[in-house]
DNA sequence: CTGAAAGCGCTTACAG
DNA sequence: CTGAAAGCGCTTACAG
């Protein structure tokens, strides 16, 4: 069963090559009469045609996809999300996004080209500059550290609003010395640092005592030695890096025999299902990516032609608090 | 800054295109004398040479892309791992695997043809019978409902057995009257369903009385029913589908003042982190996909290569029972 | 308004 | 042991 190419679709047709590409890419600048036109999509469909995106990309000279790489990219449910909304945003500017799990992968970012070709490849952790040049070597632009760049970055979305929220909520219910819930996960930095900023900014803007910081891996002994250092340090509110150390934090808590949210308030991030699960259910901030989702698609298809990036306005809209039970 | 070519490298080690393809897709058989395969790779090298893998996949027919559909695929860790593992396994085999979400997609599979010609397509879902034809009369071959399948699948791994070790666990440590946590949500189907089914071949087999099955939402709301519909038939443990569900059952006996495990015994499936931080931490079914991944790899190439896929023993060794507090 | 022809970069028979 | 040439399927100047 061979392949059907517009060749064949031209013959059938009794037209040439030619006017069954400009059919059927719409450059009707070229004045092809109805008729024809009306012929060469019905051949085009009756014949099953369709166009080879290998020939097409090798005659161009670009190749229509975009490679998102994923480095132990954050398995939250709003990055789920994200992805999909990338997906969908990138499809409206006619390119085809495609994920790439790049912690999977034995030789690192070279290995991309070596069978893609990508039109741009776009990555949420800051690549190596080695990898960098090898990809800009090759012709392939390169958006790296997306969404979580200190700096509001192409997506529009600033990781220190979210810390600042945080602490805007739990100021408002009157707490004065409040935690923060850091983690040390190497991969999580990107996000955690700038929340904690943001959190810091927002103490310091409402007139509070600097948050006061425990480090923790995701366990509920490192969430009991976080309960003892703000213990003493008279803190009455926490705001966690995500849910899921939110969620060690109220076990803890349960561990010490600690009322929530009479003893310590807590606030997460990412309103993962699971915060509506737990008992009390947990305060959260949602996010929505949606915009930046479509920021980022934006300043794909600008770097892709070789332009820069426009720059998005801070997607403030994209965060919500979300008030349950343990605040 | 135009693209360095197979040619361009000919010219400057001063040899045909022809050896320097053959050099560099290693064809020794033509018996190429070492000083010139050296000066190829070295001229190749020096050059920054990358090869068009669209002109390739042009020229063989056979793009070297595993296209893997995601459509509401499982947000659980255990798939993040597989994810993973099994973009490593693909690469074993000399192709590269890129994830689409199709959730995010307008126009469906037909669309991802349109810039991608991948080598085959894998799905974790069943494709729809139109989309699934519309891909084999592009000449691309799919493999369709991965991991998920009601019998052993592709991957080697059977849900079933799931359900069979939650339920050997519970009864081991003296339960005779068992609940299932299944849910609502059709995307959780092809997995809830065969667990299930798993626990229910188990009780038959041990002598004890069928599952009572609660199905739910992913809501505390929906975990209290449960729990009043298992307590009327007196249910002293529960295996639930996931750990999120677990989480919920969890939050429900905490609302009810039920101790766990002492009036309720619970184990859930996946080994979510967040089981470690829940009061009382959570028994659970750790699921490890690098054997199901590299089977899975495998029977791709076959089938790319338009062979049956090689079927592969039930990955027992993939499943350990995680003992914690819940039960 | 439509067609013949070139060329994107590669691989691989075929000829020396 | 190595090279000249064809051809994968497409798009697009160029010519009529």
């Amino acid at each position: 069963m061979a392949r059907v190419t517009s060749l064949d679709v031209a013959r059938e047709a009794g037209v040439s090559q030619t006017t069954v590409s400009f059919v059927l890419n719409g450059k009707n600048e070229f004045g092809i009469s109805e008729t024809t036109r009306r012929l060469v999509l019905e051949t085009a469909q009756r014949l099953g045609y369709a166009p080879s995106a290998v020939a097409r990309a090798l005659r161009s000279g670009r190749s229509q996809v975009v490679v998102f790489l994923l480095t132990d990219a954050p398995v939250t449910e709003p990055f789920g999300r994200f992805k999909r909304e990338v997906t969908a945003a990138v499809q409206a500017q006619g390119l085809t996004c495609v994920f790439l799990e790049l912690s999977g992968l034995a030789g690192g970012v070279s290995a991309v080209c070596q069978h893609l070709d990508p039109a741009i490849v776009v990555s949420t952790t800051v690549l190596a500059e080695v990898d960098k040049q090898a990809l800009v070597r090759s012709g392939v632009p390169v958006i790296d550290g997306v969404l979580g760049s200190e700096d509001a970055s192409v997506a529009g979305l600033d990781q220190r609003e979210i810390g600042r929220m945080q602490v805007r909520h739990l100021a408002d219910r009157g707490h004065r010395v409040i935690g923060f819930a850091a983690v040390d996960a190497p991969q999580d930095q990107p996000f955690c640092l700038p929340r904690l900023e943001g959190a810091r900014e927002q103490c310091l803007l409402l007139g509070l005592a600097e948050p006061v910081v425990a480090r923790m891996d995701y366990s509920l002994d490192g969430a009991v030695g976080a309960l003892v250092r703000w213990g003493g340090n008279g803190v009455s509110a926490v705001a966690a890096f995500n849910d899921v150390v939110a969620v060690a934090v109220l076990g803890a808590c349960r561990m010490r025999g600690l009322d929530v949210p009479g003893d310590l308030a807590i606030i997460g991030v990412d309103n993962d299902s699971v915060g509506r699960l737990t008992v009390p259910t947990l305060t959260t901030i949602g996010i929505d990516l949606t915009v930046p989702a479509q920021s980022l698609a934006r300043a794909l298809v600008d770097v892709a032609e070789g332009n820069a990036a426009r720059s998005s306005a801070v997607a403030a809209q994209a965060l919500t608090v979300i008030h349950r039970a343990s605040s």
